[in-house]
DNA sequence: AGGGCAAACCTGTATGGCAGGTTTTTCCAG
DNA sequence: CTGGAAAAACCTGCCATACAGGTTTGCCCT
């Protein structure tokens, strides 16, 4: 696998890619936040001498990012962060074998380490009740991998949004999509109760950590976490 | 600010989002890779029973994610693994203001000590000549910022590439457009020669601990670049 | 003033068309 | 039979128009 990334020089002047610079400069000049309208269709397509069909794709291209939402009837609107796109970049890296599984374990624990760390600092009350909530109903239902996955999934990206600083969310929410795949292979390669038990209180004895405000413990059980999981993960032969 | 980070449940089932998964699906479905070609948008169209303006809709959104690449009158291609939607997404989250620059630059510094170690194991002898050369590059031209910007990108960017992790790239890369509005000022807080020189002198420092494989020293001197930069944000009153 | 209804507006999708760029086929010359 | 050029077929970028719904606005009646 090459580990080459670029970005196209995106001087390719179509309209269409002109046009979505219009629209993203025109929310930066007017200072549009989350939730605020943008001109129509028919008006953009006045407004930049184009076609209706152009200031659609364009619009289409935004919502694909998630920078705005379309919705039938309505005008388009600035849209709140969202990991959605990064996702599927994500996912696509996989699939097209330009990422393995091994890589992705390596950012995430780079990532989660520090966002534990953060999260055992900044937490609220109300965080703390929502991480515990999730790691505790990993082992009532461990007996259903489906709901296991669910609240792991929920359990990270609850811990992200404790650490206080969205750009973690959005990496970490990066990742749901391929993980939401690749977990039934980790799940697998613990075979024993006792094996995914264990891994389950390790999500435990981390809302612990972070209740009580210990960084140190969070972020060391973190990296043991992930340092297990590939352990696992390497011993099922996932290269 | 809030941290609020979402991802819509894209049950939304649209035309355009269908059609979007079932190009996904063949991509994955044929074990399509970079450069492979997709079906025409006629063939699509006549496929999926749906019209070709939404086929082109979809193209259009894939391609504004950087998973194919589209040129007139060739076929849709597969694309390689790309940052500049996620550039554009971390640009939209600071113009909207659910980013600050700060949150930024602890992600950076989380991601890039981490790059620094893993360059220092793992760099190539031509990678290392690349990363020092943007540092000299840096150095000689000290008096042009904006030449300093365009090799200090590419030296971090270049660093993460020999760190042999793809993701790595993609996130650092991720920073880039925000990182060209931003660096200025950076640059502006630090008045005399004889700081920017010093901040010169780390990535030239990084580029030699990397060439002699110390990933430790590696590691805090990125470590360092970050907090002093950070350093110097705050002084110029970026909160 | 308030509530409901109709008109105006807006987006989603479809069809047809044309200008150029690209690929494939064909066919001629050597 | 081969090399290569011309032509045909195909493809994408962009446009105009049309119509079915969903949404917003504003008016009118109570």
């Amino acid at each position: 696998m090459s580990t080459a990334v670029s970005a196209k020089h995106s001087d390719a002047a179509s309209l269409v890619s002109n046009t979505i610079g219009e629209i993203t400069r025109h929310i930066r000049a007017h200072e549009l936040g989350p939730g605020d309208r943008l001109p129509s269709e028919a008006a953009l397509s006045r407004q930049l001498s184009v076609s209706r069909t152009v200031v659609r794709e364009a619009f289409s291209s935004l919502a694909a990012m998630r920078l705005i939402d379309l919705r039938a009837g309505r005008r388009a609107t600035v849209a709140e962060l969202d990991y959605g796109a990064m996702s599927l970049v994500i996912e696509h890296g996989v699939h097209t074998e330009q990422i393995t599984v091994q890589q992705i374990y390596d950012v995430r624990r780079t990532i989660e380490t520090r966002t534990a760390m953060l999260a055992a600092l900044r937490r609220t009350a109300d965080e703390v009740e929502r991480i515990r909530t999730h790691a505790l109903a990993m082992r009532e239902n461990f007996q259903r991998p489906e709901q296991v996955m669910e609240h792991d999934l929920a359990f990270h990206l609850e811990l992200a949004k404790a650490a206080k600083n969205p750009v973690f969310s959005l990496i970490v929410g990066a990742f749901e999509r391929v993980s939401r795949q690749t977990w039934p292979i980790g799940w697998r390669s613990r075979p024993s109760d006792a094996e995914q038990l264990e891994m389950i209180q390790i999500h435990i004895d981390l809302a612990e950590a972070i209740e009580t405000g210990d960084p140190q413990s969070a972020r060391d059980l973190m990296a043991r976490h992930f340092d297990e999981s590939v352990k696992a993960l390497l011993a099922a032969g996932i290269a």
